[in-house]
DNA sequence: CTCTTAATGAAAATGATTTTCAATAAGAAA
DNA sequence: TTTCTTATTGAAAATCATTTTCATTAAGAG
């Protein structure tokens, strides 16, 4: 299936990579409602979900249930306070042990939650992969 | 404020006490309801939500968007498959790198979100405690 | 220039969860 | 035990970000 190329689409595309804030989809839309470029906010969800199934921009869901975006630009992951929703950015060090980062961010063992995929799912999905 | 005691919360507590597969509050609540046990919905939810504020019970979000929930017992953290939505319980080990679990699990750096509290919260919230 | 169909957008739908508020009942006080 | 306060419940309605529908628009291949 062909993919096209649209001024909506150029538009999420180059505010994510021109921001460091996750913003969430109602602030690209306003952003795009002010820059005057004609984009309904159906689409940037759309153009949104389809950026973040290929992997070029990851989604950040704080506690009061609002999606945030960020384009994906290198290795850090994302800390979210439970208490006024921001959103860090912390370098991902690849011998950083899990007790650390618990300690330094007032985290609760009981509140971890790492979303990836199963040994089961990921045998199918090799499989189906083309 | 004084806290009563309710069949309601009883039944709600005794359930998740027993389990271990992370049922959801409909789940829940449909177990209420074969036992006979007068609760409605919207309770359940007061309820869980109410455990979840004391730290009794821990909620794991699963990508459909549906909270599941699980008493807190020991020292595990939840992984949760994006494909099929299962949790599973991991054994947390305090010299457990991230990265070794990133690697068991087939997860994506930018997919990693830990929600706590950041230093400027747990400060303003240290002072409010009483 | 034509034509296919990917992409858009407005309105309506979704659906889990929350809010509202009147009715109920826990348990302290009399 | 009885009374009384108010914590708790529950049905219905509201919420609200996000998704679906479907007719319209426009990329870009031929």
């Amino acid at each position: 299936m062909l993919t096209r190329k649209t001024k909506q689409k150029e538009f999420v595309i180059e505010n994510l990579k021109k921001r460091f804030d996750h913003p969430t989809a109602l602030q690209i839309y306003n952003d795009a409602k002010d820059q005057k470029i004609g984009i309904g906010e159906v689409s940037i969800y759309r153009i949104l979900n389809n950026l973040v199934k290929e992997g070029a921009v990851c989604k950040i869901v704080t506690k009061d249930n609002v999606a945030h975006y960020d384009f994906v630009r290198g290795n850090h992951i994302h800390l979210v306070c439970n208490n006024c929703n921001q959103i860090f950015d912390k370098e991902f060090g690849s011998d950083e042990k899990l007790s650390k980062i618990i300690k330094d961010f007032h985290i609760s063992i009981q509140d971890i939650v790492l979303y990836g995929c199963c040994n089961d799912c990921a045998k199918t999905l090799k499989k189906t992969d083309k």
